[in-house]
DNA sequence: CTGAAAGCGCTAACAC
DNA sequence: GTGTTAGCGCTTTCAG
């Protein structure tokens, strides 16, 4: 007794493998293959001996040996900046993903330049299929070679820098326009804008369609217009010189959900006379008071769209590149119809 | 000019092997090997050349065949109800893996009994290395096996049925209890439960805890609890059924986030007058008027401690099964300490 | 319909 | 220090 128990309380018992399951039923490793694979060519008595293998030594296919023979993965990455935090984009990816036999790994860059590029890198060592990346930063240059090699990517929500591949992103212009004009529908003409900086591709984009809104309504575009970085000083700053100048603006268009949390927060109770509307739906903008009137961007239609990309690209690596982009739409609950 | 077009539009160009780098630095093979696995005993020159090689074809290592032949993947999945919608255990869970060397693979089970089912097998196939679950249903026996085979397993937030395994989660009973008695502080004495169905093993253990507290102040228990399904109507009649009915209850504790949003939608403005205590913390609960008191899980803690577990069952397979119980902690921001 | 044998790309004994 | 060889577990020509 006292020698048994060093004995079976070993490390990971090995897994029985296909030649195991071919001892235990008496045939070839062939055919347990096929019937792993569900060839309909065996003989129905052959299947059942072997299914009754497998059940019995609980025998399961090491996938990553039928990967290295077959080459191929059936499993796309996704680097996104954050998985773990709302993101109907990466929801609607891993949906369409399931839905098409994939197995999806997703990862989160968090922002950093570095950690995508580690990401990708990674990815492309794993031999995934396919990737998408929710771009951060400005270099993608390294991506060329892996791009050179064959490697299927989509970007998405922003392009990448430098390399040319099918993207997926929101009608930014039309969005800041519909916000601008709903706000001008209800009386308004000292509109404002805060939003991300514009070394950031939407912030860049955003701003800009802001103050092309601006200047096509002759409105001087001076003071109203504040990208930059999304901090709670920074915000507030800008919240004060445009509520606070000398020619205050009536009502507000935030650039993205990160500004627009930022603004509800400085303002405190005061957010319930500031007409506002928000670029991105916020979780909980219906609980708000007033609820939050947003330009909703069509995030399950983006991450189905990236995924429909890719294995577009996949089945065809040599087609044309393509960008799509997405309408956006409203979602008027309140705070863009406030009377100033 | 014509024939070129079709030939190079090839199908993805097969990618460069170890062989066809010793080939290129006239070295052997083993060689290549032990540079990229930055063995030190190579001399110098040699690594030079065979880096410089590696450069000029872009070589990557084929992840999958290194996981073949080492038997490891330095990988670990986390079978989540939820990637992709505000989960920081899973954030903290990423964190963990990265810092631990460790590659991720979250899928959402979307509290899907058969899904949840699928994707555990399915990451047996893939032998990664181990695996967190956030447990859906009553009936994980089919995982006996494959912890027989030696499968590090730990489960998160609930325990498994019928398996032993290692698990991580919240003090559910201190978190009613705080909640519970910060609103007898506030000079309740009627306050009503509504929460998760009792088929779900944390809706279970928080019903009984607040009758639980209700009988240790000698409260009737009869019509102040209210578990069940999370739906606008159930969570709706309970509301009335606590507010409207002979002798009203003064203060409302929610048994999680789902329903805690679903009573706040209901009340709509009326949500300014009933003091209320959220199980669960809540995104923008800061931003509400009032501002949500809630008990929070540590979910950070939860999730490093069950990549802690995990590694631990890895490192030594035969370790006594531990349970760990997180403590949770209250937030207090307003709607809890309102005057009714 | 089934079986023997080669090989996917890599690592690890073991000689040199 | 470096090269040769076997083999991880699977799929897949090719004969039977």
């Amino acid at each position: 007794m006292s020698a048994a128990q060093g004995g079976n309380a070993r490390a990971r018992s090995k897994r029985p493998t296909m030649v195991d399951v071919a001892r235990e039923a008496g045939v070839a490793l062939r055919t347990v293959s096929r019937v792993v694979n569900n060839d309909p060519t065996v003989g129905p008595e052959y299947v059942a001996r072997i299914k009754a293998a497998i059940k019995a030594l609980n025998f399961r296919p090491d996938e990553r040996a039928r990967q290295l023979r077959t080459g191929v993965s059936d499993t796309i990455g996704a680097a996104v900046r954050r998985i773990a935090e709302v993101n109907p984009a990466l929801a609607a990816i891993e949906r369409a993903a399931r839905e098409g036999g994939l197995t999806l790994l997703a990862s989160s860059t968090d922002f950093d330049e570095q950690r995508e590029h580690d990401i990708l890198i990674s990815m492309c060592r794993q031999r995934l299929d396919g990737i998408i990346v929710e771009p951060i930063g400005e270099s993608h240059s390294y991506l060329e070679p892996e791009l050179a090699a064959g490697l299927p990517l989509v970007a998405m929500d922003r392009p990448l820098s430098g390399v040319s591949v099918d993207t997926v992103m929101s009608d930014n212009a039309a969005g800041i326009g519909m916000a601008f004009h709903h706000l001008r529908r209800h009386g308004h003409r000292r509109i404002a804008y805060i939003g991300d900086d514009e070394r950031v591709f939407s912030g860049r984009e955003r701003a800009a369609a802001f103050r092309a809104c601006l200047l096509a309504h002759g409105e001087p575009v001076g003071d109203l217009v504040h990208p930059g970085e999304i901090t709670a000083e920074r915000v507030g700053a800008a919240l004060d010189a445009v509520l606070h100048g000398p020619d205050p603006a009536t009502a507000l268009v935030t650039g993205n959900m990160d500004t627009t949390l930022a603004v509800l927060r400085r303002l405190g109770p005061e957010a319930t006379r500031l007409p506002i509307v928000g670029f991105d739906d916020v979780p909980l903008a219906d609980l708000l008071r007033p609820a939050l009137t947003v330009v909703a961007q069509d995030t399950a239609r983006i991450g189905a769209t990236a995924v429909e990309l890719l294995r577009a690209r996949i089945a065809e690596p040599a087609r044309p590149v393509k960008t799509v982009v997405v309408p956006v739409s409203m979602t008027i609950r309140g705070s863009g119809e406030l009377r100033s």
